[in-house]
DNA sequence: ATTTAGTATATGTATGCACATATTGTGTTT
DNA sequence: AAACACAATATGTGCATACATATACTAAAT
């Protein structure tokens, strides 16, 4: 069937994919093991390999050592979302960006944002409040806490003219994290600095990265109303 | 240096994220060459390539043949979320998960979801509408068109029983799909669904999948109030 | 019956080699 | 000067081979 003459792994994986699509190979069911595979689509086990590793790494193989691979039982589960810098953001869309900073200063930080930084009680963190605007319309709210004893250098920037968003991912090094979204009505404040009204639903992305197990930043990015983050599976 | 006694592409990936992290490479550099690198580190080219691919697949570095790797200016963050099957979600929780339908029927779509079908102007597509209770307490409300030229099954399903969410993943096929996130205040007929005020600010996660061209659902799911979706980068 | 040790197996990885392919640069022809 | 051909180069890929590693299964020891 799918025998003839294949030779790049892409071409496996696109039968991988087909086999997976057409239902040939069922939810939960395992396939054949690579070196059967192999010689079924007359190919090196490597090629095989490559092309199964792509396919698991969008969640829609499992593979297990000694065990087999088999097809996910659910398989929309990953979606990757990009998480751009804003300026580009916005750019991207053609759109002018701008910014102003609204605060800039060492104070408490919230208890939430202390533990996960692991913070003890008498220090304090840097916190950063600005305004992305795309055509001179307010955009996003950004609200950050930074770490000081992960990236001292922090305090002496001049978030005025560097945006924090940027600054930090230029100067500060590769990290994991983690994100989540949620939604709030708008506050006094909020709805004034986005120029919307009180009470309007605003999505919120919220992330927290480390530097192995220090702590970089913390931030809240409340978007204008009506905005739509969109991504791709 | 680094040169160590390395063997495995995953202690080369080490290094090399090392190396971005510490701003040894810089962004905007070019870093040396397959053939270099691997003669530095004492191993395969196959190797290096693997640890490069691996590390540009996460946004850090930039490949062009001929050309060179490159230390990425702006990298972009990439957060993976998965999507659970809602019922797995809530029972990770250690919740009970009921579930009641609302409506099932074939209606004319609205006009986005029509387009995203292309369903033409009389095909009518597959209404369902249900909400998922997390021990008794509305959990999400789900919003569904199914479209019953692909998957014309559905028509047939009694998703009294059956809930739509588990039913399409397990039955159709798809490859591939969009996600998008966004806000809004509840209506009159919502905060009633899921118990809640009008006006309260409400996640929804919408997706659409395809099986190649042609589509197969376009799911909104608006969550209760106060729900926060959690995922890592 | 329970623990332990051993073995078989599917995937994971490293390597040397060869060739493919994209892209830049150079040089030659018009 | 413009067009074209060609070589040089860095990454991309395929393959055969060998060994590593996780883990399910089985048999032996307690």
């Amino acid at each position: 069937m799918s025998s003839s003459e294949v030779k790049s792994w892409r071409k496996v994986q696109e039968i991988v994919l087909e086999k997976i699509s057409a239902r040939q190979w069922m939810p939960g069911e395992f396939i054949p093991n690579e070196a059967d595979l192999a010689l079924e689509l007359g190919c090196a086990r490597t090629t095989v390999n490559r092309a199964l590793r792509a396919v698991a790494e969008t969640g829609l193989l499992d593979r297990r050592r000694k065990v087999g691979t088999k097809v996910t039982t659910n398989p929309i589960r990953k979606a990757t979302i990009s998480i751009p810098i804003i300026r580009q953001e916005i750019e991207d869309k053609n759109q002018a960006h701008s910014y102003t900073l609204i605060e800039k200063g060492k104070y408490f930080p919230p208890l939430d944002v202390k533990a996960q930084m692991g913070l003890k009680g008498n220090q304090k963190a840097l916190r950063i409040e600005a305004v992305h605007y795309a055509n001179n319309r307010p955009y996003v709210y950004e609200d950050r806490w930074i770490n000081l004893s992960t990236v001292p250098k922090a305090e002496n920037i001049d978030f005025e003219i560097e945006n924090a968003n940027e600054w930090l991912i230029q100067n500060a090094p590769l990290s994991r994290g983690n994100f989540s979204f949620y939604s709030i009505n708008a506050d006094k404040k909020i709805s004034k600095i986005l120029g919307t009204s009180e009470g309007n639903a605003l999505l919120i992305a919220k992330r927290m990265t480390w530097n192995g197990f220090d702590a970089i930043t913390s931030v809240k990015l409340i978007y204008h109303f009506g905005y739509e983050m969109v991504t791709a599976i």
